[in-house]
DNA sequence: CAGGATCCGTGGTGATACTG
DNA sequence: CAGTATCACCACGGATCCTG
């Protein structure tokens, strides 16, 4: 499988590897179940769970202090963000019954190793962002009649 | 290569940053025009982005040269990807006035950045997906009736 | 070839009300 | 406190047709 190998200036090393194994998902027909971006990536890009995430990585916390956390998260939202993390591994959920029930979220190691790549994009984020938002107001400023 | 750093404590040193940073937006309110994690990776997020990001890694493609490389890409979504983007400053658009008009599409530097701790978090999606998966299945074992 | 315009279905999301 | 259930919306995305 003709592997596009840029011979001229390669970028950065990253691109090379991202190349060559998208080839391979390709040859997959990139088959949802199959693609780890698809099915990883699509997760994480949600509206809540990267946050969800990055509130539970300093210590575990319960349904409604994850909630004053992530203020503008609805409980239903929650709810489902909190299951899908379950589900694939990430958190785990400890019920107290105390006298109100309390539950307790926390991150299991699988959910910890993930704050590690995910820090070096919210890093890119945050460093980024400035020139990002030039290059916005620039484009909306030239195209603004599109 | 992910630093299983797995401390008793501090979980990993990413994740103290993490919090730190998010405390900071909390501050703002999460103000959407001003969270780097809303802004940046809600686009980064969404189902075609990263996927024509990885295309363009190898090298600079054409419109319908990307939609081979990402075979279910309708032509406005490409479109429409494409134009974000732009905007965002992670590609340059040229276009080449032959017979038929012919554009190309190249990652600019920031786009090129991005690769970097984009790959960090496609090395992570590819190895713990069989475990991502196993917890799947388990999950829907034990709560099937959920 | 590289789009723009339009129609339209679906799913993700929020608001509200209810429960153990 | 920690959810569940139901309704309603509308933006995302697909399909189709049209253009320079």
């Amino acid at each position: 499988m003709a592997v596009q190998v840029t011979r001229k200036e390669p970028l950065v090393t990253s691109a090379t590897t991202l190349t060559a194994r998208f080839s391979d998902w390709q040859e997959t027909g990139f088959d949802a179940t199959r693609c780890p971006i698809r099915n990883v990536l699509d997760r994480l890009g949600d509206r809540w769970t990267t946050l969800v995430l990055i509130a539970l990585a300093g210590r575990p916390l319960r349904f409604n202090e994850i909630r004053r956390t992530v203020p503008d998260i609805s409980k239903r939202m929650l709810t489902q963000t909190l299951r899908h993390l379950e589900r694939d591994g990430m958190a785990t959920r400890h019920v107290f019954p105390t006298k109100p029930p309390s539950v307790e979220y926390r991150l299991s190691p699988l959910g910890i190793s993930v704050l590690d790549p995910l820090s070096s994009l919210v890093d890119w984020a945050e460093n980024r962002f400035a020139e990002i938002n030039r290059a916005r107001i620039a484009f909306d400023a030239t195209a603004g009649t599109r």
